[in-house]
DNA sequence: TGAGTATGTGAATATATGTTCATATAAAGG
DNA sequence: CCTTTATATGAACATATATTCACATACTCA
């Protein structure tokens, strides 16, 4: 495997590695969520939770909009859900 | 997704994600191969890598046969390298 | 414009991680 | 046995990571 793309997956696997991070990408595939609801779910702090989206968003995996005061996180791609798919059927095994 | 796989999805990632276990994994998709091997394949110490690959087997995803005084790894079965190769191409698009 | 709500951000802190170094173990051969 | 080769391991260290806290920003409504 070429090193470029080594250290790609690398980055994603880091991306997804934290427990919270890989809860708030699974939420996300049902459709968006603000960054309140999201740490109800997660039961942690909104600003915990801000820190982890920053990550998301600078490894491009989320994106927002805002509506109002209100910012609305969704999955940048469905690519990435369908990636935890598979990744749960191998799991599951 | 149930908590217990989310921390085992997560754990599994985080096995994945440094660039020399993710290398590591890849080589032994092609084939057993011996720590001195690895070391020379990854340009890091003999050290390093015994440390990582211990990593890699208390996570199961690796085991070896000794052969005299070496010690042959080899991925302990083929679905982790199927999923990554189902990755490799989710990173390529 | 001032208060209140939702979120972002930087610094600080605690913990986790990866490497190195020194040493230990296991096997082979003389 | 003693030495050499191959690998494992533990401690120490440096770096990375995740959370918290305090404060900044963006927006809404009165």
């Amino acid at each position: 495997m070429p090193a470029a793309e080594n250290d790609a997956m690398a980055a994603l696997f880091k991306a997804m590695c934290d427990p919270n991070r890989l809860k708030i990408l699974w939420a996300l595939g049902d459709g968006e969520m603000c960054v309140c609801d999201l740490a109800a779910l997660l039961e942690s702090s909104e600003s915990a939770v801000s820190h982890q989206l920053r990550l998301l968003r600078q490894m491009c995996l989320v994106s927002n909009r805002r509506q109002g005061p209100v910012l609305y996180y969704r999955l940048n791609d469905d690519h990435i859900y369908a990636l935890i798919h598979i990744v749960l059927e191998h799991i599951r095994e």
